[in-house]
DNA sequence: GTAGACTCGGTATATGGTTATCGATATAAA
DNA sequence: TTTATATCGATAACCATATACCGAGTCTAC
């Protein structure tokens, strides 16, 4: 059976233009960017790695290291500026260039997502929702337009839309997920707890609730529990 | 300034009991976990490292470490047995004892993760709600009350609560962990995009759509963008 | 104007997680 | 019964990320 050696192969041979930013690097600059939206806001125009280190509890080299990633460029003792720290991030994560989505799965969370106007001052814009429910097609959520899933395919391509978020249950992902790379999709931000399975050049981000919920788990448990060893020997 | 320097001081003397399995094979537990009871349902009874991998993309090697956290132990050639699997997981992820939980911000959110029946089995049950919007507090939403915040201290105090699951808008959300705090929650799984400030044994978990947002935005940039140098030099 | 303190940027080291390798063992086929 | 093969468990090498260190620059206070 080599059927695994292949897929891991594949992996690495996928990476050779890998990122060129650590990817707890990348999820770290979101909250950089929101504190210094809030510094910026109180009028603070400049600021150090050390202070935003403090306020997020990351040592300020790691702050440091981060921002770099992103081209700024600090002056000793003074720090950065807070304005031009704010473009870089908002710049090099493409926050700048509205990305257009569908959306499959017009459930609560599905809702929820269509109504968080917020996105949008992160380069996201949802433009339609999708759903096999006839009961839900034809509605406006959010100001926003449900249509039967079959039209994904065809609108996702007239449209250059890139991006696919899947919030239906997981037995429908697949076939959501199939349909949207026919429609050309690049990038599926999936809600669903399935392992999707897409060509190469399709991106994919999980956003998986019952890791972190395994996390909780397993350290209230832990913590709750009488400390045992963990492992028994054979 | 040593704010920062006692920050990541405490950070790391935090850490000596610390997690004894990696955050990342944590993290894949659960997707193991779903796999095998897709296997047992379909009358399965063993299962090697090779296959699991190969369905989640990961080489045998890695399913094999992470598993071994569990304190399962595998017979050459044969593999594991899916039902023992299965019970190593959840024992050891906690799953058996259920936690039962406090949910705050009866928001589009809010509402689906009290919709979600799911979370049963998976060692999670939200025993109430709570809002701030008096037009909310008193309605039952999927069978759960929704109380006024001010109960909730002294209601978790005297419940037992453990867990609070924070979905509220971020600017409220600090106010309800300290809330939380209050009533001798021990942890949070918080889904506003913010820092909460709580002591040093509060296990805080935050579901941070940003970060992942962050990725993708910053991956489809790459894409899409025609490949220049990502520093500029001096 | 000078001393001192703070912060940046680059390089080096340490840590933690992933991947590779090897020997042992159980099953299945000859 | 013997041989071949798949798989586990353990140890070791490797890689990515996090942390520490050091020199250089700039602002503040005296």
């Amino acid at each position: 059976m080599v059927i695994d050696i292949n897929l891991s192969t594949l992996q690495r041979l996928k990476r050779p233009e890998a990122p060129s930013i650590p990817q707890p690097s990348l999820a770290r600059l979101p909250q950089y960017h929101h504190y210094l939206v809030d510094l910026a806001d109180k009028g603070i125009s400049r600021i150090s790695c050390s202070v935003i280190g403090a306020y997020l509890g990351l040592i300020p080299v790691q702050v440091r290291k981060d921002l770099q990633y992103t081209g700024i460029i600090g002056k000793p003792k003074t720090g950065y500026s807070v304005a031009e720290l704010i473009q870089a991030i908002e710049t090099f994560l493409g926050w700048n260039n509205i990305n257009e989505a569908f959306l499959v799965g017009v459930g609560n969370l599905g809702t929820a997502l269509l109504g968080h106007e917020r996105f949008s001052k992160f380069g996201l814009r949802i433009v339609a929702a999708f759903d096999t429910d006839s009961t839900k097609i034809g509605q406006w959520i959010h100001e926003k337009a449900v249509l039967p899933l079959e039209q994904l395919a065809d609108l996702a391509q007239r449209m250059s839309i890139h991006l696919g978020i899947i919030t239906c249950p997981a037995e429908a992902a697949q076939a959501v997920a199939d349909e949207m790379v026919k429609g050309g999709i690049q990038a599926i931000w999936n809600f669903a707890p399935v392992k999707l399975r897409v060509p190469d050049h399709i991106i994919v981000h999980n956003e998986d609730l019952y890791s972190t919920l395994a996390s909780l788990s397993w350290k209230l448990a832990r913590r709750f529990r009488v400390p045992v060893q963990e492992k028994e020997a054979v």
